[in-house]
DNA sequence: ATGACCGAGTTGCTTTTTTAACCGAGTAAC
DNA sequence: GTTACTCGGTTAAAAAAGCAACTCGGTCAT
């Protein structure tokens, strides 16, 4: 599918990953402001320009697993097949997600995705951005239904829902349950939402 | 003694420690002829001009382990206290490498070690150039000592001993001995070897 | 309230690396 | 005997990374 990996576009990737990694592990110790950016980029191995030509924000070192997933119900709705609705596309997509454990579903019990999950929920810097990348986002979904309030309409409900989905997942799981135990409730979950919007 | 390392040396170091055993590893395993430079730069994960950079030619690849020793001899007779006569300095410095058991004075029994040896004096492109380089060691030990002709004989002689004395404990390695057990002989003949220059 | 310090982010300049293209010698095919 | 490889080695331009010094907002002590 893709394969067009240079050897500098490999080595982006990996320095991207390094300081990543560096980032998510030094705040899943310390919390995410007892550690400095200069830390980061010290454990990284990269200078602190390096570091921001990555990643425009502090913030955005944790937010990146969320944002790198930025457009992509936009990019689903406009790949469809003519045949198939919008709304039951995202319901699709999102089933496929479940099905694999994606961190973004909330339906995933490895403790580092968790902790993760609540380094997020609970510093607000990081709550509060990730808060405006969904309105981008709705904004991509929105032009992918259309034009007018209703595609708007439309783009903001399955992203609450979508949101909605992800917390409960999560909620379960931070309250001690197993993935796969939850599973079969999120997708019964999945599907009553998706039916609701058509 | 030396600590200036910036992030940038650092990765400078890094990458050519990467390139050379790459290159080495390789040559070890196929054989020097059976290996291009192609290979090692992709296995190094460099470009090709990238490792023309860290080593002017194919067989450097191989000889750097003897070239960044080169001088060597010259430093250990300048550096040395006055009242200590250079030959004595650099005897007393080949008794120290063999001491710590240096790859340089053939004392070493690492199978690496040893097949490293192998691949060297069994490639002649490779012994070829390792000679010329000794020659600019030679010279480099001669302006050391002094000028005129008496300067240059005694460097020869001495790197020649050297020379000498290295081939012949590889020679003992080679032929299944150990390091350990060849050890004394070893002082012994080099005790021998720089008594008769003096 | 002033001055010293720290942390996030930026800027200009230099060094390092990649890329793609090339040269020149050797060599195997036809 | 030309054509087409392969391999060692080079070149020029562009991307990426490092470095040092800076801004700017906040915090803390005097």
């Amino acid at each position: 599918m893709n394969e067009p990996t240079g050897l500098r576009a490999r080595k982006k990737q990996r320095t991207r990953d390094t300081i990543a990694d560096a980032a998510v592990s030094l705040f899943l110790e310390r919390g995410f402001d007892r550690v400095s950016v200069n830390d980061i980029a010290a454990t990284a191995d990269v200078s602190k320009p390096t570091l921001f030509r990555y990643f425009p924000t502090k913030e955005d070192l944790v937010l990146h697993r969320f944002t790198d997933h930025l457009g992509e119900a936009a990019r689903v709705v406009r790949d469809r097949r003519p045949d198939v609705d919008p709304v039951t596309a995202l319901h699709r997509h999102f089933l496929a997600g479940l099905e694999r454990y994606d961190p973004v579903t909330g339906l995933n019990d490895h403790p580092e995705v968790v902790a993760f999950h609540r380094l997020v929920f609970s510093t607000p810097s990081l709550a509060g951005r990730l808060a405006q990348y969904r309105i981008e986002d709705e904004e991509a979904l929105a032009d992918a239904f259309g034009e007018g309030i209703r595609a708007r309409l439309r783009a903001a409900q399955v992203l609450a829902v979508q949101r909605v989905l992800a917390r409960a997942n999560w909620q379960k799981i931070a309250d001690g349950r197993t993935a796969r135990d939850v599973h079969p409730e999120a997708v019964a979950d999945a599907d009553y939402a998706f039916d609701q919007l058509k």
